[in-house]
DNA sequence: TCTGGGGTCCTAGGACCC
DNA sequence: TCTGGGGTCCTAGGACCC
């Protein structure tokens, strides 16, 4: 019998800072940027700032209008990222099965574990407690037979709850569930429930499986079939690797000037070019994504018959991309680029890359580390050794 | 209200091969 | 002559999640 446990970190980023600056205990904190920062969003808001209505993915404008005395905050990714290892530390003392989903959430597989830890209740009850004496956050957990449950009644529980489903409870605890509590259901498909009328999962339930899946598509409908009877759906059983490597920019304004978006392309390619380094993956596919003044997404992709080994290969192809696909005079607001298709990295095979591309490779990578401690230092330079980057006449070095 | 950044998966259609 | 069917790989766009 599989029983799993879900476990997610309440108001993460705001509880982190509540906890490094005891000033902001009690009050509405908003991580995501400071009420003046324009096209910033709420990243996360604690439980004091939600009651004014702020939520996640909130414009900071709209949440620094509707709480104005909150404390805004731009948020430090780094320290977060330690907190959220200290946690999955605690996590891992309750079970090997360690699935970590995101940064401040994990399932555990927690079969088997009775002898050790005792029953659901006091499994729960060590791991919040544990949590707690360890790093300071509270964390809610959610317990059932199959991990979709499981996360489901994690959130049902927030902030630092427990919500256990027994096993054979699970469609009926997914019946009387609002559509709206579907994990996996967003804005979209909202709107479709509405239309149809769909109130609860009971109404979902009514219908057989080929009717969801002339509304909703074979996968969707599958999904959904599943899900309201308290089945797991298959998408979250399995853990799969990672499959894409991608940065992206918003400006501050809207670009029109082809060299200065060409510029910022080549930031990010520099930003994934360094990260991409220091991984275990080789790629053969390279894509960029434009959005438009109008909010209007675009993308192109590439697949190559050799993998990408330098940042100006990378380059080159990111930018030959971006001309076919950006239509002249209109204003960029995002740039993005990235890799796809991420394999395993093929033992070394020299003959496969030139020699020049080696060399090119390791002055790369020392001018990357330079950069990445001295943002914008190296930057001029390696632009310059791009052949394929010219500057339009004027531009100034 | 004027919409981040980093990911995953699905669909539909086209190219190409046998 | 004017056209089958299956498989695989690829691209573009969209929905969703944290």
């Amino acid at each position: 019998m599989s029983f799993f446990l879900h476990a997610d970190l309440d108001a993460f980023y705001a509880s982190v800072e509540q906890l490094d600056h005891p000033e902001y205990r009690g009050k509405p904190v908003i991580v995501g940027g400071l009420p003046g920062d324009r096209r910033s969003v709420v990243s996360t808001a604690s439980y004091e700032a939600r009651k004014y209505g702020v939520h996640s993915a909130m414009p900071i404008a709209e949440a620094a209008r509707r709480c104005p005395d909150g404390v805004f905050l731009r948020g430090n990714m780094e320290r977060y990222r330690e907190k959220s290892g200290e946690v999955m530390e605690v996590f891992s003392g309750f079970s090997p099965e360690l699935q970590q989903l995101s940064i401040d959430e994990a399932f555990l597989d927690v079969s088997g574990t009775e002898g050790l830890f005792g029953p659901p209740e006091q499994l729960s009850k060590k791991l919040k407690a544990q949590v707690k004496q360890k790093t300071g956050l509270t964390v809610s957990v959610g317990l059932a037979s199959n991990k979709y449950i499981a996360k489901i009644a994690s959130g049902m529980s927030k902030p630092d709850g427990c919500c256990i489903i027994p096993p054979g409870g699970e469609e009926a605890f997914m019946l009387e569930l609002p559509v709206g509590k579907i994990w996996g259901a967003g804005s979209k498909t909202q709107e479709v429930f509405r239309r149809h009328g769909f109130k609860t999962c009971r109404d979902i339930h009514l219908l057989p499986q080929e009717k969801l899946v002339s509304i909703f598509g074979k996968a969707y409908g599958v999904f959904l079939y599943r899900a309201v009877r308290g089945e797991g759906a298959q998408a979250f059983e399995t853990e799969r690797g990672t499959r894409s490597m991608s940065a992206e920019r918003t400006f501050l304004n809207d670009l029109y000037d082809e060299f200065e978006i060409e510029t910022a392309l080549f930031d990010i390619c520099q930003t994934i070019m360094f990260r991409f380094l220091s991984c275990p993956w080789q790629s053969r596919t390279v894509f960029i994504k434009i959005r438009y003044e109008d909010f209007t997404t675009v993308g192109a992709r590439e697949t190559l018959e050799r993998p990408i080994t330098t940042l100006n290969s990378l380059y080159d192809r990111l930018l030959s991309l971006f001309r076919g696909k950006y239509q002249s005079g209109r204003g960029v607001r995002l740039i993005g680029a990235g890799l796809g298709n991420l394999e395993e990295k093929a033992p070394e095979q020299g003959d496969l890359f030139g020699k020049t591309d080696e060399k090119e490779r390791r002055l790369e990578q020392s001018i990357l580390e330079i950069n990445n401690k001295f943002p914008g230092a190296a930057l001029k330079r390696l632009r310059s050794l791009n052949s394929e980057t010219e500057k339009p006449p004027g531009a100034r070095d």
